[in-house]
DNA sequence: CGGAATCCGATTGGATACTG
DNA sequence: CAGTATCCAATCGGATTCCG
């Protein structure tokens, strides 16, 4: 993938809004730390376990990115064990709104998706 | 990752529909395929220039996916140069509307994501 | 508690060459 | 035209260890 200088801005190809958008939310991660998130403050550890299977790496990975996008604000208080606690911005709960319908769609869908996945081939019916 | 298997589907967690259609739409490329198509029927040559910076491979095997889950149909005319035609299915046309939702999101927050990841540290302000 | 750092296997994906 | 096949570099991401 070409690189993109910062003022550059294709018309509508590779460095179109959406695409560098999907590069953001392109992870696995992305969209469900979001959705734990909502509107809720959790801290580091509650996102941990409520994001089931993500390691500890990809989680501070992709909080830094939030946060470095306004997505995600992350507070810090100074306790003897360190809390921080993270939340979605006003920017980042915009967001959830357009996810909600994909999770949606996922549901209604689901079904539908893995019954053509099993029917695509049948190996052999002789 | 674990490995879930057919008839299994965790409460709400690793194998919840959500995460697997993350996992189904998750790649870089499926968002911009599923968009380029819209409700036309397009070639596979058309795609490859429509879908800006894709690789045939990538897109023959995004393809492949898309087909195989039901949101996607293939359709061979045997003339001289074979030709092949790419549609969404019904399935795969209803998916387009939040995918447009998210697109109208990005197009709203990326002049802004784009400003806060500028801001988010300036090296050295002396 | 909330990370950072390192190691390293697995996956992604482009480039290229060949085919019906 | 519409792929398939192979090679290989880069990235992803888990496991582990150490730190304030």
């Amino acid at each position: 993938m070409r690189e993109i200088g910062p003022g550059e801005l294709d018309p509508y190809q590779q460095g179109c809004p959406t695409r560098r958008i999907l590069d953001l939310i392109g992870g696995r991660w992305t969209v469900l730390i979001v959705g734990a998130l909502g509107s809720a403050t959790l801290r580091f550890s509650d996102l941990l376990r409520r994001v089931d299977g993500i390691s500890q790496k990809m989680l501070t990975q992709t909080l830094r990115a939030l946060e470095r996008d306004g997505l995600v604000i992350r507070t810090v208080t100074a306790e003897v064990p360190v809390k921080v606690e993270y939340r979605l911005s006003a920017a980042g709960l915009t967001l959830t709104e357009p996810l909600k319908a994909l999770e949606l769609w996922s549901i209604d869908h689901f079904a539908g998706i893995m019954a053509a996945r099993r029917d695509h081939e049948i190996p052999d019916s002789t």
